[in-house]
RNA sequence: CGGGGCGUAGCGCAGCCCGGUAGCGCGCCUGCUUUGGGAGCAGGAUGUCGGAGGUUCAAAUCCUCUCGCCCCGACCA
């Protein structure tokens, strides 16, 4: 395609709206423009590398097996109030009338969905097993949407669920998705680490995230240095500690803490290390308050408290409540003498000796608190985050943070769907069953953002071969009548040989169109212009790296042939 | 929802404190020259100053309300 004709809005300066990477140059290199917060339009070259990713989400979705529907973007309120999630899922989830006043919502997700047409339409174990999918616009009203397209309300995602007849068959389809995920993201040209993951708001009991590491990724992971453990942070286990402490105990004594609430704040007005202080935190989990005691160096992982109480949500008790439950205001509760609540602990509580804690009372702590002689836990369990150093839960090695962008999640559902709305089907013996069910996502437009992070200089964008919207970018910059047929010439003869060529033959000066082509990124840029071809020559630029190279306009086609199959990551 | 910030030409911004005919750079249009890393000269177009109300002889500027957007946090496939 010709650039003269092409929306292609290139911006000199970083629009003020962006922060990360991906977001500016996106805007910058003309692939998407705002519509409202979190809700973009795709312009020519960004929706190009959309279908480039789904192209090749699409080949592998079908070897795997999976065969491609489309549901719609609405849907009625009775299919989400079947399961439950149509109170369950909160404002995320956007509803509206339509003019019956009737209640519909906007997809976030299609589990009731495609559970609903499997129930209708599939009755025999023989059919089994399935695995359907779509590539569709999703709208979840995030609280708060950011970054572009890596956090928008609407986007694009693949979603894929699995139907299986038992356990055993239900995790060869996850397995199966899960390979399927890991040869989509490498062809993506990504770094990326299949971690495991909470299950959150979908349900399920095994999860694992396809995470792309970059700086900026909002997701943390644990990862163990020498072993193949990977965790989101949000899941990524402690050991209780092996080694009990001994030192000898001493008498407990109250001491005066004035206007010293925070960790720092006591620790060094009482010059002592964080881990030598134990925090009581009061949380309200559904109608409970609990009460979490927790190393002062730890911090509480609320993802693994709240799945311990068997709650969907906890959160810090408010100022009030605190002071109702202990008798002073927050910053110097403490298990000693707390009535009203549980108090549950994490392991590492154990280990310790000779602590401080908060005195339940105004400006004052205890040291040299001691378990059991001081205070009792009604139950401990594994209520922090990990920290980098600490061992890996299975197998070899101490863990490691990085941070990463979550751009595929998988999830082995179980029956939580297919109970709720009785989607059974006839075994061997002609006896009803639920369905085993997994689902499968893959953030479409994050995944681009993601390859962007992970593929930039301060240029612009350089596109992983794969998924670039073009693969090569042909530049004329001279005007002359030479230029311009060789330029037509080579340009049908690479589009002949199967590359995706964007000539640039607006009557620009070179510079504009070398620096509008490092901008976009597109892997190879071809210069044709009367210095050259003086010389007999056109001049290839690869964009990562730079290198320059002089090829006979005769050779080129096989040239880039063999350069490509040489790029890292190669043609597909 | 809490905290912080911003809405002035397509983009980036100044002007606002201290009210007095709306500016700069880039981009855009026309012409000429130029043409291998964001050209030069000359001419030109483009604004409900986010919106509503108020104060005032006079509001981009002061006051009130409101809408939108960005960042941090809470939240989250």
């Amino acid at each position: 395609m010709k650039t003269s004709q092409l929306l292609i809005p290139t911006l000199r300066d970083d629009p003020g709206e962006a922060e990360t990477v991906s977001h500016r140059l996106m805007l910058r290199a003309g692939l998407i423009r705002k519509v409202a917060a979190g809700i973009y339009t795709y312009l020519p070259l960004g929706l190009r590398i959309i279908r480039k990713i789904e192209q090749i989400i699409r080949e592998e979705m079908t070897r795997a097996g999976a065969q491609e529907l489309l549901m719609p973007i609405a849907s009625p309120a009775e299919l989400w109030k079947e399961t439950g999630r149509w109170d369950y899922y909160g404002k995320e989830l956007l509803r509206f009338k339509d003019r019956h006043e009737r209640d519909f919502c906007l997809g976030p997700t299609h589990e009731e969905v495609i559970t609903d047409l499997f129930r209708r339409e599939v009755r025999s174990y023989r059919q089994l097993p399935l695995n359907f999918y779509q590539i569709q616009t999703k709208f979840r009203d995030e609280i708060r949407p950011r970054f572009g397209l890596m956090r928008g309300r609407e986007f694009i995602m693949k979603d894929a669920y699995s139907f299986d007849l038992d356990e055993a068959g239900a995790k060869v389809s996850y397995q199966n998705m899960y390979d399927a995920y890991t040869r989509i993201f490498t062809r993506c040209g990504l770094t990326f680490r299949a971690v495991e993951a909470d299950t959150g708001l979908i349900g399920g009991d095994v999860s694992h995230e396809f995470m792309v590491l970059a700086d900026t990724g909002e997701a943390l992971v644990a990862y163990s240095d020498q072993g193949s453990y990977a965790a989101n942070l949000e899941r990524a286990e402690v050991l209780p500690p092996t080694e009990a402490d001994t030192t000898a105990l001493l008498p407990l004594t109250p001491i005066a803490t004035p206007q010293r609430r925070t960790v720092e704040e006591v620790t060094a007005f009482l010059q002592i290390t964080p881990r030598q202080l134990v925090k009581t935190l009061l949380y309200r989990a559904g109608t409970e308050s609990v009460a979490v005691l927790i190393r002062g160096d730890h911090e509480v992982n609320e993802v693994k408290l709240a799945r311990l109480l068997k709650v969907t949500d906890v959160a810090l008790a408010d100022p009030e409540t605190v002071q109702r439950l202990t008798g002073c205001p927050p910053g110097f509760a403490g298990p000693i003498g707390l009535q009203q609540v549980r108090i549950l602990a994490d392991w590492a509580v154990r280990g310790v000796t000779n602590v401080v804690i908060g005195a339940n009372k105004a400006d004052t702590h205890y040291q040299n608190a001691n378990l059991d002689r001081d205070f009792t836990v009604e139950e401990f369990a594994d209520l922090r985050n990990a920290q980098a150093g600490d061992p890996s839960p299975r197998g070899p090695g101490v863990l490691t943070l990085a941070r990463g962008i979550e751009v595929g999640q998988v999830f082995l559902l179980g029956t939580k769907y297919s109970q709720k709305m009785n989607a059974t089907i006839l075994d061997e013996h002609g006896k009803e069953r639920l369905a085993i069910m997994g689902c499968y996502g893959i953030g479409v437009g994050r995944t681009a953002a993601a390859a962007i992070e992970q593929h930039h200089d301060d240029k612009g964008i350089i596109w992983p071969f794969p998924i670039a919207p073009f693969h090569l970018h042909l530049l004329t910059v001279s005007q002359s009548e030479k230029t311009t047929s060789t330029a037509t010439r080579l340009y049908s003869e690479l589009a002949a040989a199967g590359f995706d060529v964007l000539w640039d033959d607006r009557p620009d000066r070179a510079g504009v169109k070398f620096n509008d082509a490092d901008l976009i990124g597109i892997p190879f840029q071809i210069v044709v212009g009367d210095k050259g071809l003086a010389d007999g020559i056109v001049e290839m630029k690869i964009r990562r790296g730079g290198t320059k190279l002089r090829v006979a306009p005769g050779d080129l086609v096989a040239h880039i042939r063999t350069l490509c199959s040489e790029t890292d990551p190669p043609v597909a």
